[in-house]
DNA sequence: CGTCTTTGACCAGCGC
DNA sequence: GCGCTGGTCAAAGACG
């Protein structure tokens, strides 16, 4: 799985599959759709501890179908947001009718709220020999769909966080087997928890020096 | 035993 | 209406 947290510092010449929460300012190979911003090599600085946290409005990538649409750099906000618990509900364990009326109509609010969000997406492709590009968060996989057009299959994940609904959407290019496409589809709504793993004794020792030098 | 992945089924949208 | 495709659900199984 992705739960490892290298030490080292990436590898070059070979590119990430650092995790950003590693290096904030890691440059990622080209983003989808931002070929004009790129320098001669197909490089691009991401700020990504802005993307992840939510606080920077920066479109990597972002849906071709969204540019040609009506996307906003907005963050969805937490009403506006699918609650998963709300939206979930309905589980049919009874059997009696009105239940059933009440399990379809949250399936069918739920699938109206989903076609209607529209959610900041960012695409990357980088270069590497694992799917799983490990950004720091947890995400549990929900289902996995033979695409067109390509020999490898689409993995769907969900972020683990009970109040987040980010998904991504992980795909292996079968131009370039090489490339994994990852598609990140809404903004995380609580702080990267293997920052804060990292962060934390960082913090502590750094404290600890501040007493120690007063 | 809890968490996570796998996988077949289901559904909606879309084009013909 | 029908078939194709993409996205999601949920039961079953694997794993630590």
């Amino acid at each position: 799985m992705e739960n490892h947290l290298p030490v080292d510092p990436p590898p070059p010449p070979l590119l990430p599959i650092s995790p950003p929460h590693q290096n904030p300012n890691f440059v990622f190979p080209a983003p989808v759709g931002a070929a004009s911003q790129l320098d001669p090599q197909g490089m691009l600085d991401i700020d990504w501890a802005s993307i992840l946290s939510g606080q920077s409005n920066m479109q990597v990538g972002v849906d071709q179908d969204i540019v040609n649409s009506s996307y906003k750099p907005m963050v969805e906000g937490g009403e506006g947001g699918l609650s998963s618990s709300s939206l979930m509900g309905g589980i049919n364990n009874g059997g009696s009718e009105d239940m059933e009326k009440e399990n379809n109509n949250n399936k069918e609010k739920r699938r109206r709220m989903m076609k209607k969000t529209t959610r900041p997406r960012f695409e990357f492709q980088t270069r590497s020999a694992d799917d799983i590009l490990d950004d720091g968060y947890r995400w549990r996989k929900y289902g996995q769909k033979a695409v067109k057009n390509s020999i490898y299959p689409r993995s769907y994940y969900r972020c683990t966080h009970h109040t987040c609904n980010v998904k991504k959407q992980v795909q292996r290019l079968s131009k370039d087997t090489s490339i994994v496409v990852t598609t990140y589809e809404g903004i995380h709504n609580h702080p990267c928890e293997k920052l804060m793993e990292t962060l934390t004794p960082l913090l502590k020792q750094i404290q600890f020096l501040t007493t120690l030098s007063n």
